[in-house]
DNA sequence: TGACAGTTGCAACTCGTTCGCATTAGCCTT
DNA sequence: AAGGCTAATGCGAACGAGTTGCAACTGTCA
């Protein structure tokens, strides 16, 4: 347990957004100047292998992360502003299983991202 | 409407599975050696943007393309083989909806992929 | 047939992410 | 406190998908 994993655990558990990789790297540089990209980027994988946190891949190339004690939810994304806001629908969940299920499949996770924009815009 | 551009909708009108922008270019230069990588990917742009085509993202990295004629579905992927499986679910699409209503947004696009592996594998 | 816009192949580039490698930090044991 | 071994680090170079600049070429229409 190094010093640089530590901030960075420690900026991953303050974050309640879902920011990408550099965004991390500038928040954990900002608490300690010796925290490098890469090791940014070899704990964010350590930490996705070992489902600690969550990696999103959004329709923007780069990947975002965020904390994976919180309960599931699914994204709707404001494709103008990029703002992620987070939902749940047990009712859709339900559906997809049967879906699955119907095709004798089991879901092992899914996805679910609603890109969107505010009504009338 | 080049001798390549023809080449390259032939195979994509011919494609009946997801085939990303690589494939697609073996598939045309099979055909037609004239055909280059660029031109495929200029060619896919193209058609994306007019929306002839539809680009899909899963979670591999590249962009994999499908004809945009036929209705509206979406994807269960087998994470054991990769292959892939449209569905369409009606209830679904309308709880998809009502959710983003409920938040003042309208669905401009949504994404909908169950990863899922055979029942009992 | 001539000419201009649009398209091409190639190589060089971008951007997010990973990797190789020499160095260093953490931590056990004595 | 010192040594020693492993695991983690920073750096820069490399990766892969996709894009782009440019000079050469094609299609099309007069």
């Amino acid at each position: 347990m190094t010093q640089q994993r530590k901030v960075i655990l420690r900026v991953l558990a303050g974050a309640d957004d879902h920011p990408d990789a550099n965004e991390l790297y500038h928040r954990a540089y900002a608490l300690d100047g010796s925290v490098s990209l890469s090791t940014v980027y070899r704990t964010l994988r350590l930490l996705a292998d070992r489902g600690a946190i969550q990696r999103h891949a959004f329709e923007e190339g780069r990947a975002r992360f965020e904390n994976a004690d919180r309960e599931h939810h699914d994204h709707l994304i404001d494709i103008e502003t990029g703002q992620v806001i987070e939902f749940h629908s047990e009712e859709i969940e339900e559906l997809q299983a049967r879906i699955a299920a119907e095709r004798g499949y089991e879901i092992v996770r899914h996805k679910l991202e609603l890109y969107v924009k505010k009504r009338g815009s």
